[in-house]
RNA sequence: CGGGGUGUGGCCCAGUUGGUAAGGCGUCUGGUUUGGGACCAGAAGAUCGUGGGUUCAAGUCCCGCCACCCCGACCA
């Protein structure tokens, strides 16, 4: 991509209606852009970091078998009254259509995936079966907040998981946490990242959540150093141990949710009386659970994770170019490096414009946060090759022009 | 939903006891620059969030409403 065709530019000032790191340098660097309290557009920029953390996720989710789907968005209000849920889950953005229908914007899908898996899954043979879908998620929070880490509008990788007993569900549970942990580290946040037991819900004992330990986090943690896992807040006023180790010197961090998987059991198959037929001809309950993970929160968290006082740092697996090429008035000698690096499919922001001062050009790499900055100028060329820079080192070097597509073809 | 704060060109903002909107960024034109948001000259761009009221006169004072931000409550 070439920065002179790119439909953004870089900002200078800090909007002043945004407070969080994360929504502040976002919008600053072109990445998304405000539309009102909690709702954002994705630009150029951010729709390819978003794209690369939906494609991690696609990714492991097929290590364990999950099946993408797409389901509908906007929801008939029967499917809610069927659970009972239209009346009682408050942050269900509801809408009057032809005739006065009435229909909700998607917040979960329970009730449209249950009917669905429904419609296929009937026999013991045709389970376990695991689908998912990223899609965007509608919830009319009361206060929106903190950028891309509670919005209105967001994007929510929701998986749904149908087994013939508990012990199924309970081993494919185990496999989803390790898929998770594996997304996250995939994204750099591994080390941040706890497995945090919250409240269950009538079907288990615990559900889990993934936190991410930030400032920038609503959530208070409790840390069990030995077992290296989180309880939550609701957790630690029933129990004040660790449930693992039930060691009870726990340590507070606040942490942002990027992940929750729940066992629900039998509630929705129960609601919209989804059975299976056993191997004796009998109808059995179908027994649920459900995984959900946030893309766009997770963005806005590896912002606010990773960064310095000029910008962002993103991990190489989700930034938007691997290599921000800088031309310092040599556009003749970068395009052709430009070229090669298409040519081999590495990805490259290739900052051509002319009439830029290079300081601007340094402050807007610094600010966009790609892995690589090269630079070409006379200098450099002068010096046989290009510089070569990491975004978080203050190291420099030179790489010769003919070991580029070799140094970042892997 | 309670409490607090903010609304002025695309963006950030100044605006005094009420007297007809200043500056910076960005954009356009010309020139000078060229390794950390460079400089000079000129230009375009504003129903001052919105509706009402007070006044000879309202960005400024009064009342209602809306939007956004923060704290709290809430967050299957």
């Amino acid at each position: 991509m070439k920065q002179s065709q790119l439909f953004t530019k870089t900002i200078k000032e800090i909007p002043k209606d945004e407070t969080s790191f994360n929504a502040q340098i976002l919008i600053r660097a072109g990445f998304v852009d405000k539309v009102g309290a909690g709702i954002y557009n994705f630009l150029p920029l951010g729709l390819r970091v978003l794209n690369k953390i939906n494609n991690i996720v696609r990714d492991e989710m097929a290590t364990i078998s999950g099946q993408e789907v797409l389901m509908a968005a906007l929801t008939p209000k029967e499917v809610w009254q069927t659970t009972d849920r239209w009346d009682n889950f408050d942050a269900l953005f509801k809408l009057v259509g032809n005739d006065d229908k009435e229909y909700a914007l998607g917040a979960t899908h329970e009730e449209i995936v249950t009917p669905l898996a429904k419609k296929f899954l009937c026999s013991y043979k045709e389970l376990p079966k695991s689908i998912y879908q990223i899609q965007v998620k509608f919830r009319n929070e009361p206060r929106a907040k903190a950028g891309l880490l509670r919005g209105r509008e967001f994007f929510m990788k929701d998986m749904y998981s149908f087994h013939a007993n508990q012990a199924d569900l309970d081993q494919y549970y185990e496999e989803v946490k390790a898929a998770y942990f594996r997304i996250y580290a995939r994204l750099g946040l591994e080390d941040l990242t706890y497995l945090t037991y919250s409240s269950g819900g009538a079907f288990s004992q615990f559900s889990h959540e993934f936190q991410t330990l930030t400032e920038a986090g609503e959530d208070h943690i409790y840390i069990c150093s030995d077992c290296r896992v989180a309880v939550n807040r609701e957790i630690i006023k029933e129990h004040n141990f660790c449930p693992v180790c039930q060691n009870k010197n726990l340590t507070e961090a606040k942490a942002i949710e990027v992940g929750n998987i729940f066992k629900l059991g039998t509630k929705f198959s129960k609601a919209f009386d989804m059975k299976y037929m056993d191997d004796n001809g009998q109808a059995q309950e179908v027994i649920m659970g459900c995984y959900g993970l946030g893309p766009s929160r997770i963005m806005g968290t590896v912002v606010e994770v990773f960064n310095d006082q000029r910008g962002i740092i993103w991990p190489e697996s989700i930034a938007p170019f691997k290599i921000h090429l800088l031309s310092l008035k040599e556009n003749e000698a970068a395009n052709e490096i430009y070229l090669e690096l298409i040519k081999n499919n590495i990805e490259v922001l290739f900052d051509d414009r002319e009439e830029i001062a290079a300081g601007e050009k340094f402050a807007d790499a610094d600010l966009i946060g790609c892995p690589y900055r090269l630079v070409v100028s006379a200098k450099t060329l002068q010096a046989g090759g290009v510089e070569i820079k990491a975004r978080p080192s203050d190291q420099m070097g030179i790489i010769p022009l003919n070991q580029i597509i070799n140094k970042f073809s892997h």
